[in-house]
RNA sequence: GGAGGGAUACCAAAGUGGCUAAAUGGGGCGGGCUGUAAACCCGCUGGCUUACGCCUUCGAUGGUUCGAAUCCAUCUCCCUCCA
């Protein structure tokens, strides 16, 4: 029983500190803790990884927190980060947590889900007790984490704020009294520091599960909106299913152990085989758009794949522009919005990134061509199309 | 509080009076090859213009000059050393 449990729960873990058996064996809900940030305006397909062990928590019969760090969202957390962040108003703070509430329970069990919000219980905990916190730790030891020392050696700046936010997200953790928090690997100060204020507090101290943060679509660098290489969990099917084969090959495996529930055994054995990449992404692709939408999506999406980018054929449904009297090309297309501005429009154009359907196929078309009613445009290769109406 | 150094396009980084819309690298975009993969090759990468060209941009503001990213003044921010 808690073998397989334990199964479920350590599978794309990172590292587990503490003493998750036990934990599990008291054979009691686990109160499971969880913190989000609510900087970022939308959750992306990195945050699922976490969403869908809090998810496999919950289907064990814990009980998640699902905890908005609207207080410390003020600070921002240092974590990752090379540089100090901004700090957010009170507004913005609240209006991303409404967003996070509207998109997590795509993943969680809402059931089992309770959202709380840490400034109920940092704001009334006042100056004193920040300093009474601050008290606990040493500078010596906050240095010990790598980001700071890092930013020290190179005479980054540093904030005391943000040696606050360790201290203020581990005391979340006893205002908790929390059993299990999980979060990214580069979360492993702040897990610990939660570990170590209940302890202080007289609590047993928290297991911490690490997970791994997802490279984005390019395969390099964390995904992240910032980093143009993310997949919102809002997004379309088309476009899910579109980004994920799109991402290299060295990502396939990775993403269908974090991203799907298709079963370890399952994914060693395609490993093992001689499938072509290709298949084993569609099929992954077709996981993430069930687990974001559902199966008939991720069929539907997965044929006007095939029909789109293997026959080269052109969607059934196409947005129509009327061209307004005179347009040109260049001014057409950046009030269709598919590019930004006209010398935009004038480069791709000129370097054959834009094309139409006629007999021969897609023919690469000139700024001059003279477009009429019916026409339908193919605009650079990840193929936005546009009908001439 | 004192002394010195710095701020250049998405990022990094050259440029110290005209040849600079600004070298180079990365990123991004487009084309080729593919499997919307990787690697590789080619091109593009401020805006407006069919084009000649025009306009805006080198932390901010003001000035010198025929002409400034480059010189001067003031301001803002960052860094280093000293206290």
């Amino acid at each position: 029983m808690i073998a397989n449990a334990k199964k479920i729960l350590l599978r794309g873990v990172d590292e587990v500190i503490g003493d998750l058996d036990s934990k599990l064996k008291e054979g009691r809900p686990l109160r499971i803790k969880a913190g989000f940030d609510p900087t970022a305006p939308d959750l992306h397909l990195g945050h699922t990884v976490l969403l869908r062990k809090l998810r496999q928590f919950q289907d064990l019969g814990h009980k998640v927190f699902f905890l908005i760090g609207d207080f410390t969202a003020m600070i921002g957390d240092p974590s990752g980060r090379n540089e100090t962040r901004p700090p957010l108003t009170r507004e913005a703070v609240l209006v991303n947590a409404q967003t996070y509430k509207d998109q997590v329970f795509k993943i969680l069990d809402p059931l089992k889900t309770e959202v709380v919000f840490n400034s109920s219980w940092l704001e009334p905990l006042g100056a004193a007790g920040i300093l009474k916190l601050a008290s606990y730790r040493t500078v010596a030891r906050m240095l010990e984490r790598d980001d700071f020392k890092e930013r020290f050696k190179n005479n980054i700046e540093i904030t005391i704020t943000e040696f606050l936010y360790p201290l203020l997200q581990g005391y979340d953790s006893v205002a908790l009294n929390a059993d299990v928090e999980i979060g990214g690997s580069d979360q492993r100060f702040n897990l610990l520091m939660g570990r170590k204020l209940q302890e202080i507090e007289n609590q047993p101290p928290q297991v911490v599960v690490m997970l791994p943060l997802i490279e984005g679509l390019d395969g390099v660098r964390k995904m992240s909106k910032s980093y143009g290489n993310a997949i919102g969990i809002l997004e379309n099917p088309d476009n899910i299913f579109g980004k994920i084969m799109s991402i290299p090959d060295s990502l396939i495996w990775r993403y269908m152990i974090l991203l799907t529930s298709i079963s370890e055994d399952e994914i060693e054995e395609m490993k093992n085989s001689a499938i072509n990449p290709r298949d084993a992404k569609a099929r992954l692709a077709a996981e993430i758009v069930s687990m974001l939408h559902d199966r008939s999506a991720a069929e539907n999406a997965s044929i006007r794949f095939d029909s789109i980018f293997k026959r080269k054929e052109k969607p059934e449904e196409i947005s129509e522009i009327i061209p307004l009297q005179g347009e040109d090309l260049p001014s057409l297309l950046l009030r269709a919005k598919t590019v930004s501005s006209k010398s935009e429009a004038r480069r791709l154009i000129e370097q054959g990134g834009v094309r139409v359907e006629n007999d021969s196929g897609w023919t690469k078309i000139t700024a001059t061509y003279s477009f009429k009613r019916g026409d339908v445009l193919k605009v650079g290769k990840k193929g936005q199309f546009l009908r001439i109406g």
